[in-house]
DNA sequence: CCTATCTTGGATCGGTCGTTCCAAGATAGA
DNA sequence: TCTATCTTGGAACGACCGATCCAAGATAGG
């Protein structure tokens, strides 16, 4: 019994996802969704329910796909400091060149956004999971003896995830690449010996 | 021979900067602003133009209102280090404290509304402003001897302002203090010598 | 006081917002 | 094939969007 469904949940969930990352949620319609995905609002309600529910589920989405593949390479790269350079270097090529440059990040977008509950709790665990990230890479280069003396791991991730969104902020407003890339450097060479 | 405004013009834009600060542009309606400031469409018009014109008026007066008086009290701040750490105190306590606690900073916040050229320049403006702010104290740092051989005033200040900008970014989704406070620390400890 | 000129309140414009509803279409078990 | 159940298209909902218009109100020079 019963009707399956006629269309790829996952392929309109990233639709969606694209249109909330490129414009932000208040100024996407359903009609946008509607357009962009090809189906219908019946479709779209039913699969995902109202516009906060998809957009929280397009936010945990981008979080999944696109930020924790990010975090998780960077905490398993046991190269230290050049570890965190080369998170930046990924970061910087994807904020400023190719399909989705000058789009900054949904997560640090999302920021701005009226709060919703949902969404606050994922922007809470993605900044806990970079600053781990950050802290893995950060101890291995205090090991290496890379890190000056005053610096101490947990606030230097902290600033690091700190730096990272504001590289993402920036990218959206026209920062020019050698611009962000001045600033991460002024960063990585604070924390050298 | 004709009337003269009934209303105090700066009072309302003040009003609709509040507005767009707190909750976007995107999310504030004409008829808020109307709420807000007891007047009525047809002054507002009158007055301001369209909407994207008020916003980018309110945005002129929180540059010039709150943004500058921070950053030149910065750049006339003599002390090095010190005076770095002292405008990131009275960044924190505004941000985390206080009547606007949670607002984050409206042109922060700017970075990721729909793009509005007029907007755009204020934008790169802000920057370039907070960057030469911070590019003097670190410049007297240097003098001072304060910073750590690696460090380039350039980079150092291209960071600071960056950092600036995700404290405004992270106060707004329930940043804690404590936590803003360690990346700020974990920053200015990585210059020192 | 008169009147030309600007400002103001309030109705109203077409369009879009998020959401709901229902009949028609599609599907899988009986 | 029949039917119960889900999905789909599309119309429609009331509310709000930014913006405009006009008559009424207010003002200052004559």
């Amino acid at each position: 019994m019963a009707d399956v469904k006629h269309f790829d949940e996952a392929a309109a969930l990233t639709a969606a996802e694209l249109l909330f990352w490129r414009r932000g949620v208040a100024s996407t319609g359903i009609q946008d969704v509607v357009a962009a995905t090809g189906l219908s609002r019946s479709s779209l309600y039913n699969a995902f329910g109202g516009k906060d529910e998809l957009y929280a589920a397009a936010v945990q989405r981008y979080l999944d796909q696109r930020s924790r593949p990010m975090f998780e390479r960077l905490a398993s790269d046991d190269r230290g400091l050049v570890a965190v350079s080369a998170f930046f270097d990924r970061l910087l090529r994807l904020r400023c060149t190719g399909e989705f440059a000058g789009w900054g990040c949904l997560v640090a977008n999302a920021h701005t956004e009226s709060p919703r509950s949902a969404v606050q709790a994922l922007l809470a665990e993605h900044h806990a999971v970079l600053r781990h990230a950050f802290a893995n890479a950060l101890t291995v280069a205090e090991r290496n003896g890379e890190l000056h003396a005053g610096v101490s791991v947990r606030d230097a991730a902290e600033m690091l995830t700190l730096l990272a969104y504001a590289v993402n902020l920036r990218s959206r407003s026209g920062a020019t690449r050698a611009q962000l890339r001045a600033g991460v450097d002024g960063a990585v060479s604070a924390l050298k010996v």
